[in-house]
RNA sequence: GCCGGGAUGGCGGAAUAGGUAGACGCAGCGGACUCAAAAUCCGCCGGUAGUGAUACUGUGAGGGUUCGAGUCCCUCUCCCGGUACCA
């Protein structure tokens, strides 16, 4: 065998150019063998790939290749979430429209991703902002407007004053505008919602039927939807509007879980948008002021959280549905208009945050329940209250006494009887809004037309075009400036029209995009081939989209089922999280407020003499820059590291092997290229041993003891490899293969080893193949493998040589006390009588038991001795 | 704040159902080869004490269960992800 020299620009080119020319990757529906359908989330052409993206694909890539391997009809597609802010961004700064900025993304990562030698078949690929792929959105947007499954309703955006423009939560820094410094107001718009909250039942139950999927992703996603049981009451009032009309016909509803504390209620608190607080600010400047104030602020619920508590007395009050009391009603800041009914009770004796608010503006405290054992203080917050299960009422009249299911109960029927309240089952999740104020997604199928109000586009006119040539400044959707797109005739009457603006959220475009890879070119949203591949066998992303695109995907999944589009009610047999990749963060503030993100590359670091970081300045200007912690690798954060530096130093293979070799598919991911040298040396290794030691098995294995020694090594290796793959361990796969290597390499090569040695070579490259498919695949066939099993893409995959694993002896730990004291060796077909024995006369056993006597000995098969005096 | 997850040598990590902590690498140190360097090869490599055998100690902190705990239970600290308009 002639020893070449390990060159990955030249084994990767050739490698790839024989995949490309035998169309390697492309996948049909026609195979007799077992389908697998793997995916990995579609990626947000952002510019350039990062290390995020690369171990997804990877992942993705060895699951491919080793499955099919196994004898699996496998594909993997690829597409692109196309539309989206980032897209807006750039633009604003280049002046180019975000269709040129991404399409430009998508030609060069898909460069990328094809240096990677990825196994995706390319005939299936989907870019979301395609109106092939958006005039279904818009379709099915329909069909639910029809069905009641889409409606209109107001809802909360942030509102930049100065820009005259709806912002993202992320373009608001610190309540003021990202780009404006302007302090964010809250604004109530009118907006399409889906019902999601329809369907959450059946998402949390069918939770528990989908054991492919990790309990975390399952628990979140079951504490998203939140479903709790209660009773939904009201207060009575006769508070009336401007117009002099009653406000909510005289009762002013709340939600509790608490009924059983109902009987110490001493206030109410109302959302600043609830129309009893309008009624009550009409007369009340100062409250006026306070509810502008709530106004204010963040939408988003960290920041609600976090916020200080304040209310206000409207002044007003309404009655308790069971005592008849006057109850004062307040406005809180932390009630929130859309969630439940906009108000609730308060209880401040047992629900912290109103034991909070009613310490801070000295309302009474009553306590009506009680566990026993437990002292009720007024000096602090007690969670024994929270207990439901222990309590029972106290204080409360006819109540006394009852536990909290009971009292639940009685609250629930003397209510229903005075026709105020009933128990109710409800839900965290809300309904899905998903317009947008945004120019660069899918355009929602609405007309307006001054005579008819919202008239749908009819279906025959889809899709509705998105225009590719706007050019976004920041100041509102430029949409709303384009005649030819926004002049329309209306369908129902034919006179002029206005069509909607709004776009969808991007979500949106990620709940079905995998459906779409199976038939690219269908006439129909999706067709037969579909049904043959989903639902999808492995999904595989980042834990980032644990809860809302996992979710949003299952729920437009039933929702196409209901529609009769797919016979399926889940999309994703089994699900992989993978961890992020994170970086380090350098920010600095801008002059208005905004923050300016600096990448690690452009940092000079200085370190004390431990080499803790204590300052960070821009390579630029020295200037000092923040030091932001670490976190996900992202564009818009500009700590990503991009791939390609790797694999033009060290090519695809070395990139792949040590991105798997880093750490568990599932595990966080701190980044740090210190060990790409170790993984490259490996595969040098791998390549000059191939070349030198090369030979087909032929002959039957000798019994000389080394060889023995060899080929047990080399069988226990697999084995261990073989469940790693299972389990989707890959980097101890990669651990597996570097120890066969040193296995081999210490094995000396003679006629006695030989074919133990073209057997092991032979089990080591199709081992490694998944992972390293450019370097394996070219030596596969250098060495002639490829003559017995035929093209490493399909090869069979080794097996375990049962025989091969059988030994003799074998070593045990003798503990005594728990404690390791020393090691026996033992036929391996000893009784535990046997075992036993040898450890009582062990010279271990004599000196530490010291004279005391034995109690116990316990014997674990094939692993240790523990022996208790 | 709330929900989910994580923390193991100087570093990345391994330990499959509670059974030898540190596999496999990186870095480092010592040696071989070399005029020299690189590359490569061999050896050492958690801490403390000891020439050594060995002993003690050690998986974020504190407590518990067990013959035995990185792994199970309770309390806490820090970090990461999500928190509904980043994707």
């Amino acid at each position: 065998m002639t020893v070449e020299l390990f060159q990955p620009n030249q084994i990767e080119a050739a490698a790839q150019a024989a995949w490309n020319a035998g169309d390697v990757y492309r996948s049909d529906e026609r195979s007799d063998r077992r389908k697998f359908y793997c995916v990995s989330m579609l990626p947000y052409p952002s510019g350039k790939l990062h290390m995020g993206h690369v171990r997804n694909y990877t992942i993705n890539d060895v699951m491919y290749r080793h499955l099919r391997m196994k004898g699996l009809n496998v594909l993997m597609p690829m597409g692109w979430d196309a539309f989206g802010l980032p897209a807006e961004n750039a633009a604003m700064k280049s002046g180019q429209p975000p269709a040129r900025w991404t399409y430009e993304n998508i030609a060069y990562m898909k460069k990328q991703m094809q240096a990677m030698g990825l196994a995706i078949d390319w005939s299936r690929e989907v870019a979301t902002c395609r109106p092939e792929y958006y005039r279904w959105n818009q379709w099915l947007f329909l069909k639910m407007l029809e069905k009641g499954i889409a409606y209109l309703k107001t809802g909360a955006v942030n509102w930049d004053p100065v820009d005259q423009t709806v912002l993202a939560n992320e373009q608001v820094i610190d309540g003021r505008g990202w780009r404006s410094g302007a302090l964010i107001e809250k604004r109530e718009i009118p907006m399409y919602y889906l019902r999601i909250t329809d369907y959450a039942d059946e998402l949390l139950a069918k939770l528990d039927e989908m054991p492919g999927w990790p309990e975390r992703v399952k628990t979140m996603q079951a504490n998203w939807i939140g479903k709790s049981f209660g009773v939904r009451f009201a207060f009575t009032h006769d508070i009336r509007n401007a117009d002099g009309d009653l406000i909510h016909d005289g009762r002013m509803y709340v939600f509790t879980t608490r009924a059983d504390t109902i009987m110490g209620v001493t206030f109410c608190a109302v959302a600043a948008e609830h129309p009893l607080a309008a009624a009550a600010a009409r007369n009340n400047p100062k409250l006026a002021a306070f509810i502008d104030e709530c106004k204010r602020g963040s939408v988003m619920e960290a920041d609600m959280a976090l916020m200080e508590k304040k209310g206000m007395p409207t002044g007003l009050f309404v009655t308790h549905p069971l005592t008849g009391a006057q109850v004062p009603v307040w406005v809180g800041n932390y009630v929130l208009m859309s969630y439940g009914d906009g108000a609730v009770m308060g209880v401040p004796a047992h629900d912290e945050r109103d034991f909070e608010f009613a310490k801070k503006y000295g309302l009474p405290i009553q306590q009506v329940v009680a566990v026993s054992g437990e002292a009720f203080s007024l000096d602090g917050w007690q969670s024994w209250y929270e207990d439901k299960e222990r309590c029972a009422c106290v204080n409360s009249g006819k109540y006394d006494g009852l536990p909290y299911k009971e009292a639940v109960d009685a609250v629930a029927a003397d209510l229903a009887a005075k026709g105020l309240g009933e128990k109710r089952t409800t839900y965290r999740l809300r309904d899905w809004g998903i317009s947008r104020q945004r120019y660069w997604g899918t355009p929602i199928p609405i007309i307006h037309c001054p005579t008819c109000g919202v008239v749908p586009v009819p279906e025959k006119d889809l899709p509705v075009v998105l225009p590719e040539d706007c050019v976004p400044d920041g100041s509102g959707n430029p949409l709303n400036k384009r005649a030819d797109f926004l002049q329309c005739t209306c369908p129902k009457c034919g006179g002029a029209a206005r069509r909607e603006t709004d776009t969808m959220d991007t979500f949106v475009d990620s709940c079905w995009y995998y459906m779409r890879y199976t038939c690219p070119d269908a006439k129909t949203m999706v067709d037969a081939r579909n049904d043959y591949w989903m639902p999808m066998d492995q999904y595989i992303g980042g834990i980032e989209h644990a809860i809302m695109h996992l979710l949003y995907a299952r729920f437009w999944t039933k929702v196409m089922r209901d529609f009769g589009l797919v016979n399926i009610d889940e999309p994703f047999e089994r699900l992989l999280t993978q961890g992020m990749v994170l970086n380090h963060i350098f920010q600095r503030r801008t002059e208005k407020g905004g923050i300016d993100y600096y990448a690690p590359e452009e940092i000079d670091l200085t370190r004390d003499s431990v080499g803790k970081v204590i300052g960070a300045r821009a390579k630029d200007d020295g200037k000092a820059v923040e030091y932001a912690g670490i976190g996900t690798m992202s564009k818009s954060k500009r700590n990503g590291v991009d791939p390609q530096d790797l694999i033009d130093r060290y090519g695809a293979d070395t990139a792949r092997l040590f991105v798997m070799f880093a750490s568990h598919p599932e595990a966080t991911l701190e980044w740090s290229d210190a060990g790409v040298e170790g993984a490259h040396r490996f595969l040098r290794r791998l390549w000059q041993y191939a070349c030198e030691h090369g030979v087909e098995a032929s002959q039957e294995s000798t019994q000389d003891k080394t060889v023995r020694q060899l080929r047990f090594e080399i069988h226990s290796t697999l084995k261990q490899a073989n469940f790693d793959y299972e389990r989707l361990q890959y980097n101890t796969v990669v651990s597996a293969g570097m120890k066969m290597l040193n296995a081999l390499e210490a094995q000396g090569s003679n006629e006695d080893s030989k074919a133990a040695v073209g057997e092991g070579l032979g089990i080591l490259l199709r081992i490694l193949y998944p992972i390293v498919p450019h370097t394996a695949y070219v030596l596969w066939e250098k060495l002639g493998y490829d003559k017995k099993y035929g093209t490493l893409l399909d090869a069979p995959w080794p097996e375990v040589d049962e025989k091969a694993l059988v030994q003799d002896e074998i070593e045990l730990v003798l503990q005594i006390n728990g404690k390791l004291r020393g090691k026996l060796t033992a036929s391996a077909t000893a009784t535990r009588e046997m075992l036993e024995a040898l450890a009582r006369d062990s010279a271990e056993v004599t000196k530490h038991a010291e004279g005391r006597a034995i109690k116990k000995i316990v014997v674990v098969p094939g692993r240790l001795i523990n022996v208790v005096v």
